[in-house]
DNA sequence: GATGAATGAGTGTTCATTCAT
DNA sequence: GATGAATGAACACTCATTCAT
């Protein structure tokens, strides 16, 4: 039944979509290079993802490479941008300050695709040393500068003990970024139980309590 | 590679054979995985760093997959093992506990190849699900429990104050973790200068003023 | 392409279109081919050679193959039919005609893109045998078919020594035809000074000293 | 019927020949690129008719541009020294030397697979001019000389006309190597019979009776 | 008629694995 | 036990051809 040519085929075969594609490919790109790693990826898997043929990638992207590195660019350097933006525009205490950046972490990194950029820069940073570089440079030395001046702001106001700003900066980085990798990768194989919102609101409050003056 | 859900545990993970040979394959295999991921390391590769040809991999590993799977066994178990007696011989203050550990946790894995072993893991855990699930359950879960067992027993000595010592244990692994993977994957690519025990020096400073009572 | 050997004689081989279009189309062909070999030319090459995009060409052209069809048949009859003309028409002695031909080959053939087609045709006759039996039988046997008249007339005339002219002709026209083919393959690339004209001189009086009767 | 596994598989799967190997694929892609060019040959192809596969190719030629780079090196040089060595020892007339070198091209050019070097050379100019001037060097800027040398011992030796060496080498050569092209190309699909050694005969006696001084 | 986005079959190349030596 | 020549399946990338616009 339903041989009736006319429904053989239902739609149409494919649609121009150029405005589309590229977007569509890259984020297909950044699910399956995460999950996979780039060479586990095949080019048939992220175009098929992305709903079109291998040859339309090609029509895109010059190479696989070139697709890495131009998700790279298009998902990191927006977000960056962002995060400035907020810290430079707060008014309150560093303390509120570090609470906000948390929370917008959660929000915009943790539970978005783009959490998937730290694992993916990490497991291909011996195969990709200068995009790491590059990551390094445009997201990680930009983030630590974000949040050392947020930590000696807090100094400067009697919020926060003396202390090495920069250090302190990563300490507070470490857990936020290892809970970016965590999630996309080992989280969802744990079986034990695990609230990512409580897990920060904890790191903070002993963070916090840590920096704190007790006068 | 690995498409098939069937290989991705399988019936025999690993078996281990005569004399030193497969040791030093395996030590081969780790720094290579470590560095270029499972798919973009050449068995070749390993063979040659192990100092004896492709052939002879395979006389003591059934095939790459079952290499990757005893290089994990062998690496993993007595690590594990070595800090469990060491937490049940210790005598002194949880915060001293604590301390030690960590500077074991320097000691015996950042400085030492073993450090590449949890970037590896989560690297390939997308690809490898049931090597993952091992490894947590026989490391990341044991490990989280000695750390809070710590917590509990300077909670109830009341070196602690109250707080959740579960959580508070990923707070503190958390940074651990991320530095040997910081150190195997961005950090020779980071010129800004840094010094991973200042780093501990003081994640364990702000950390045990975070959980001290102040009274 | 081309194992089949059912395509190796298309039914329709080639099809005449509208206008200028299949003309500017064609000789961009006949460039490119000649250049690159017919599987190593793009379509878009072409396409973009004749100043259209690679849609346009099929338009006039089923397909490649077709393309190099039409080539062939519009660029080699138009030349043979000359050249018959030529030879009918002519009076005079049989080594004046001789000349007159070399001085049309150079004129006509070798100074123009058509000398492409010899070196094409041969490049290209173990894939398209069909269309070289075509050139076999449309262009090489008559013009063999010439000039051995042009020899024999001069037998006849009692100019020439008694010869076999069927393999005079082919002696008097492989260095016509090799020329052809330098010019538009090796020619370019070799560094010793050559002058076509003189090549022409040299062995119109070799080989017509050659054929004289020495009384 | 002969079921029994002993004669399942009743020889070796596949011998251990590095020795030869490089040769016959040599030889296999001489054949392929001459017949349909190095674009129209799969690398399949030659492994297959080189009683090998594909993978086996690699092993010896690192990719399909060093296997062509590999077949005119092999097969050219050789060839060149050889007459060289003729040219240098031979004693007699000039005619006669002329006479031996189209014998010695018969024989060792025409007839063997070796007349398909200039028709692949020709064909594939236009994509590896590089190679193309290492032939043009190697083999037929060295050939003119040659040829050259004796054209001037005959004049020298009161044989042959005064006549510009060079430019007669050349009017001698053009028939010769057309043969060879023509023999790898179009002979098998012309139906009109055609003798090579006849025309070399022809060739010769017009071409020598065109030099010979007339007293 | 003309375009160029999209397709998908085809090919060069790699590499895990096998096995004759 | 050890080797490395040989295999063959897999994958990146290309390009002739189609067809929605």
């Amino acid at each position: 039944m339903f041989k009736n040519p006319k429904y053989s085929c239902p739609v149409v075969r494919w649609q121009r979509r150029k405005e589309a594609r590229p977007g569509e490919i890259i984020d297909a790109a950044l699910e399956l290079f995460c999950e996979k790693g780039f060479a586990g990826t095949r080019m048939d898997d992220v175009a098929r993802r992305a709903g079109v043929t291998k040859g339309t990638v090609y029509l895109y992207f010059k190479n696989k490479e070139a697709l890495f590195y131009a998700l790279v660019n298009e998902m990191v350097v927006p977000q960056v941008e962002r995060a400035e933006n907020m810290i430079t525009n707060h008014a309150g205490s560093a303390a509120s300050l570090i609470e906000v950046l948390i929370q917008q972490w959660q929000q915009n990194i943790i539970k978005t695709k783009l959490s998937g950029i730290p694992k993916l820069i990490i497991s291909e940073s011996g195969n990709f040393p200068e995009l790491a570089k590059f990551y390094i440079e445009t997201v990680i030395q930009r983030g630590r500068k974000m949040m050392a001046r947020v930590i000696e702001k807090g100094i400067e106001r009697g919020e926060f003990i003396k202390c090495d700003a920069d250090y302190v900066s990563r300490v507070l980085l470490a857990p936020m970024v290892f809970t970016a990798i965590w999630e996309r990768s080992l989280a969802s194989l744990d079986n034990e139980t695990y609230d990512v919102e409580k897990f920060f609101k904890i790191q903070l409050e002993i963070m916090l309590h840590g920096l704190t003056k007790t006068n």
